[in-house]
DNA sequence: TTCCATACCTAGCAACGCTAGGTATCCAGA
DNA sequence: TCTGGATACCTAGCGTTGCTAGGTATGGAA
């Protein structure tokens, strides 16, 4: 469970440069230590939902082989999207810790 | 939205002591520093749950006025769930703090 | 030629939290 | 007096989200 901060976290893998689905989801494994390994029914639908939402923009490559990949790059509100999501995730996380109590916060 | 952590903040709550529902949405939001003024509909199906899952248990207390209110506790294993619930809050906050990269963690 | 990694897709489900409605008591103010 | 707001509880049903489980297809290694 992602608990609702999956759109910024495919935003944010994005933000070093395009990349393609399959690409994604390996960069959000190796980000996240191996934490987040999505499904692809988890990230594909998002991507879908993240492009039509204006954020993301997209592009089929051809490989020399024959082989197709979609690309997909942060688009400008898609950039603003990702600042808004990191807030929105800095305010979640203060209230949790706040909520939570003890030291669950690390050094 | 409060993400899947809810249960967790809930028990949080009833850590110092028992409380009612009505007290626990207003401890919740004080602790949050008002960001989590969570609406009946979410906290008191979430309690319902929580003793269904054996991790609270309810008394009825009737005021002097006639006034009735239902007063949960933490059992034994709802403190287990507790740390168990700091611990899954931990790891997922250090893994989307990773994912999302920059500054999201605050000094 | 068989298998695995790569690479994409979607229908449908389950869980979660919220909306929106309901009931009832207590107390302050008009 | 009586009206409204705070207190205090409840639940049916909805929308979003992420996942399961299935499908298709190519490339390269064993």
């Amino acid at each position: 469970m992602l608990k609702g901060h999956l759109d910024a976290i495919v935003l944010a893998a994005l933000e070093t440069g395009p990349a393609h689905g399959y690409a994604i989801i390996e960069a959000i494994k190796s980000r996240s230590g191996t934490t987040f390994d999505l499904p692809e029914g988890t990230v594909y639908p998002a991507l879908h939902r993240l492009e039509q939402a204006g954020w993301l923009a997209s592009n089929w490559m051809t490989q020399s082989g024959g082989r197709r990949r979609r690309v997909y790059a942060l688009t400008k509100s898609g950039t603003a999207a990702l600042a808004d999501g990191r807030k929105a995730w800095r305010r979640f996380a203060e209230a949790v810790n706040a909520s939570l109590g003890g030291r669950t916060w690390p050094a």
